[in-house]
RNA sequence: GCGCUUGUAGCUCAGUUGGAUAGAGCAACGGACUUCUAAUCCGUGGGUCGGGGGUUCGAAUCCCUCCAAGCGCGCCA
């Protein structure tokens, strides 16, 4: 669909206006299947559009249009306009057909398309601290995260995905501290825990580990009084450990990375003082009371940030600043950030790192997702990182399992505060949105292994099928398995598909509407636009499948079993992106 | 106090950047298995788009204002 049909849309409407100002109008002109079915395949608002900017009648121009461009347009069937000036069109049969052949023909493929042009993508997500477990908010970022790289991927861009470890700063000196005194107490040495620490639930899980795995040998002088330990060393398994844990858990939701970049890396040898050299040459950091400034003000931040302490260490806001030279400095196009809601305050001045830096501000795509609460039987759970008792992501994956945990963090938009109702996803029911579109997937898988029991010669159709499985110099029934296994398709004459019922030519039509979601999805960064697309490919499916027969006394309908086998090419692909499994039976 | 985000059916969410009668799913009610899997399908009911102004041919969408919720406003990370 989206290549062809909107250039010569393009074509015929830019070559008949004489518009000066044509991109500004253009931009808002849209071709797109209209709300209500009964007005067509696709519509267009472009009548309305140019009636305010030429002063003139929508209708009049919609006749216009109607007449003199959209007449010539061979795909389209008929051309209607309707009450305030939208054009209405019908698609050709034949063009649905000629399509549904590159279901056929590009396979795994389908729906990929080479718009990213290879831009190299850095994408980060999650990028939580590794002094804690991940939580449900953790979940929601990694299952959009890795959608969107993937589906950043299907549109052609090179798409590298990392994790960002907060593993140097004051944050992991009090979680040394933590772990230190409780890594202690298994020798029988008392010190106070930290006032401010982290829940000793989780420290003493890894102080235990450490124990139990390294004995004592951070403890470099033991006196009971001042013993002396490792402190940096101790930090440094605790961090292991817990990113361990991490990696577990997001590994239990399919949720991977190409690299895992340590902060402290970016503090390596004397990377830091060279760039504060380069910031200072720039003239973009000045010195305020003993403290190193970043003039973020001069770029739209409220005010001014601290980079380096008045006692000489650097602040989290400094490793922001080499992180994105260091990403750049990589060789990124495009930098995408997916943060919580809680960081939102990191946009401004991100984007003035960028300006100060001259790197266009539009190579920065911050997504801001807002959080998700946890609902159980009816209640909020509250989610405090102090208290002891908190709900991780990791038991929500233990409770309900990946894929609804992925498929339901992706139907909604990042935008949406959203609630995780814990009862409702466990369900393993039809309730459960993704077992509907799975189902669609096993039913189509179904139907093909009870076709292979059919004998060949009873496939009923049209004389194409005949000639092949004549032309053919396998048996017939290798054909046929062929036909299944491999969707060998490419010598079937599409054009005698059969669209015996409106369903029939709805679904064919839906399937070659999934390039235009792979697209908009990317273009939007809206995962939920991929899986709303699903399930409704899934429900016209299940309706195409409960009100007309595949199979029926031993016969194959082969137009609709291809329909089939190429709903089931595009139910894969698309449970692929979001990273679900597509069973053979339920 | 300032800033960001959100407010659409009982519930969870869409609404393609200003367009057609505001849509899905779940829940409720009523139907459909001698059938390729009923984890399915069909039908019905359900709305002052948070409230109020404004902009124009036309507003859930843009502007103003008020209300409500979440989050952020450190030489914390």
């Amino acid at each position: 669909m989206e290549g062809r049909l909107r250039e010569i849309f393009w074509d015929k409407l830019s070559s008949t206006q004489e518009l000066s100002e044509r991109e500004k109008v253009f931009e808002n002109i849209v071709l797109q299947e209209p709300k209500n079915k009964s007005f067509g395949d696709l519509s267009t608002n472009a009548s309305m559009v140019l009636a305010s900017y030429l002063k003139s009648d929508p209708l009049s121009i919609a006749e216009t249009l109607k007449d003199k461009i959209f007449s010539l347009w061979e795909e389209i069937e008929d051309i209607a306009v309707e009450k305030p000036g939208f054009i209405n069109f019908r698609l050709k049969d034949s063009f649905i057909k000629e399509k549904l052949k590159e279901v056929a023909i590009q396979k795994e493929r389908y729906g990929f398309n080479q718009t990213g042009n290879g831009v190299k993508v850095h994408l980060e997500y999650v990028s939580s601290n590794p002094t804690g477990d991940l939580h449900i908010g953790h979940g929601r970022w990694g299952a959009l995260g890795d959608t969107l790289a993937n589906i950043y991927n299907a549109n052609g861009y090179e798409v590298f995905r990392e994790y960002y470890v907060n593993d140097y700063g004051t944050q992991i000196e009090k979680f040394a501290d933590c772990v230190k005194s409780l890594y202690l107490s298994h020798f029988g040495i008392k010190m106070p825990y930290p006032s401010d620490g982290y829940p000793e639930e989780t420290v003493s899980k890894v102080a235990g580990e450490i124990y139990q795995k390294y004995g004592d040998r951070f403890i470099l002088r033991k006196d009971t009084k001042s013993p002396e330990v490792d402190v940096e060393g101790l930090g440094r398994k605790a961090v292991e450990i817990m990113l361990s844990n991490i990696k577990e858990t997001l590994s239990l939701m399919g949720v991977t990375y190409d690299n895992w970049f340590y902060e402290s890396s970016l503090y390596e040898g004397d990377r830091f003082e060279r760039v504060v050299d380069e910031l200072k040459q720039r003239g973009v950091v000045y010195e305020k009371d003993g403290a190193v400034w970043f003039k973020t003000s001069n770029f739209g931040d409220e005010k001014d940030r601290v980079v380096i302490r008045s006692e000489g260490n650097p602040t989290y806001f400094a490793s922001d600043i080499l992180y994105l030279m260091n990403k750049i400095a990589r060789g990124f196009d495009l930098l995408i950030y997916i943060l919580g809601a809680d960081h939102h305050g990191y946009v401004k001045r991100l984007q003035a790192v960028a300006k100060s830096l001259g790197i266009d501000v539009k190579r920065l795509v911050i997504i801001i997702g807002q959080l998700v609460r946890i609902v159980k039987s009816g209640n909020v759970v509250k989610m405090s990182r102090r208290k002891g008792k908190t709900y991780t992501l990791k038991d929500l994956l233990k409770e309900v399992g990946k894929d609804p945990v992925r498929y339901f963090f992706c139907t909604a938009s990042f935008d949406t505060p959203m609630d995780f109702d814990v009862d409702l996803a466990k369900q393993k029911s039809a309730k459960n949105p993704v077992y509907y579109v799975q189902y669609a997937h096993a039913r189509i898988e179904s139907v093909i292994e009870k076709a292979k029991s059919v004998i060949p010669e009873n496939i009923s159709t049209g004389p194409d099928i005949e000639r092949l499985l004549r032309e053919s110099n396998k048996d017939s029934s290798s054909w046929f398995v062929d036909l299944i296994e491999n969707l060998s398709l490419d010598r079937v004459d599409f054009s005698r598909i059969q669209f015996k019922n409106s369903s029939e030519r709805d679904l064919a039509k839906t399937v070659i509407f999934y390039p235009d979601v792979i697209y908009g999805s990317c273009r939007n960064n809206s995962p939920y636009q991929l899986v709303q697309y699903l399930y409704r490919l899934a429900s016209e499916f299940h309706f195409f499948y409960n009100h007309y027969r595949i199979l029926r006394n031993n016969r194959i309908n082969i137009d609709r079993f291809i329909l089939a086998l190429l709903v089931r090419v595009v139910l894969r692909n698309a449970l692929k992106i979001l990273n679900l499994s597509a069973p053979e039976r339920m």
